[in-house]
DNA sequence: AGAAATACCCGTACGC
DNA sequence: TGCGTACGGGTATTTC
């Protein structure tokens, strides 16, 4: 459920250093986890013998994928549904679902938090063979109204589930998703190629405004596993089912699209154009 | 071929 | 109280 807006925040925190010192410039002494499976690749003895040693030069993200650029390989962190990470003194007792830790040179640690033990951790030589499979970075320079117009038209899809493709366009999840197409006035079941240039444009800035306004808020944190910021104060339509549209006061209606729960507001959002 | 559905991995919350 | 089920992201696999 980390999505673009709380792995950016998350990234952030790490670079910079809030709740302890930045990591950049650290260097990693050891990896230790209680649960092998959250190491993607190499295999986990390999895993560990790369790791060991390496520099952490910076930070960034690609989607929803955590980039730790070592000074050999590319580390890369994917919290999935419920994977956190926080910066801890290596003497501070292990939270209950701290599986994961690597353990700094200045005795703090990058611990991985993961409830449900989703996340995937990985070391690669040549991480674009990776990150080059996912789509546009929806808040680059780049992502212009006319490349999504394009990418729409290229597709018979429904809005939903093509916006949670990884594929079409970096870093949305089920929470963005529908915050945009409501800011857009899309409904989620719309096909993609029978936008116009106006409802493009819309969808566009929809995206972006949603995005934008969830970094703005350090992120949302979500039910019980993912402590984050404070956009859930702040949604539209998402997990508002029964409650009224801040827009127009209509009740907001949760629907299944792909087998997503999907909540939207059938006035802003109508099925057909009125 | 492209779109969409299904299964899988997990732990918790919720409803009956 | 206890059990079954829904939820959720992304990938792999299957179906249409």
């Amino acid at each position: 459920m980390p999505e673009l807006p709380e792995v950016e925040t998350i990234v952030r925190s790490l670079k910079y250093g809030n709740a302890g010192p930045g990591l950049i410039g650290q260097r990693i002494l050891r990896v230790r986890t209680t649960w092998p499976r959250h190491i993607e690749h190499p295999s986990p003895s390999t895993f560990r013998k790369q790791i060991k040693d390496r520099l952490v030069e910076d930070v960034s993200r690609r989607g929803k994928y955590l980039v730790f650029s070592l000074d050999v390989g590319t580390l890369l962190i994917h919290l999935r549904m419920s994977g956190d990470l926080h910066m801890t003194p290596t003497d501070t007792g292990l939270g209950p679902y701290e599986h994961t830790r690597f353990e700094l040179e200045n005795r703090w640690d990058l611990r991985f938090s993961d409830a449900r033990k989703f996340g995937r951790i990985g070391w690669y030589r040549d991480p674009a063979a990776i990150l080059a499979k996912i789509g546009p970075e929806p808040l680059d320079d780049t992502f212009t109204a006319t490349l999504l117009q394009d990418r729409l038209q290229s597709k018979s899809r429904m809005l939903k589930p093509l916006l949670l493709d990884q594929q079409f366009i970096a870093g949305m999840g089920n929470i963005y998703t529908d915050e945009a197409l409501h800011r857009s006035g899309l409904h989620p079941l719309r096909r993609s190629d029978t936008l116009n240039e106006g409802e493009t444009e819309a969808l566009w800035r929809g995206i972006r405004n949603a995005l934008y306004d969830g970094i703005r808020h350090n992120g949302a944190s979500i039910d019980w596993v993912y402590r984050g910021g404070e956009f859930q104060n702040h949604f539209r339509v998402y997990q508002r089912a029964g409650d009224s549209c801040k827009v127009c006061g209509t009740t907001i209606q949760r629907i299944i699209v792909g087998q997503r729960g999907t909540y939207l507001c059938p006035s802003c959002q109508p099925e057909k154009a009125p």
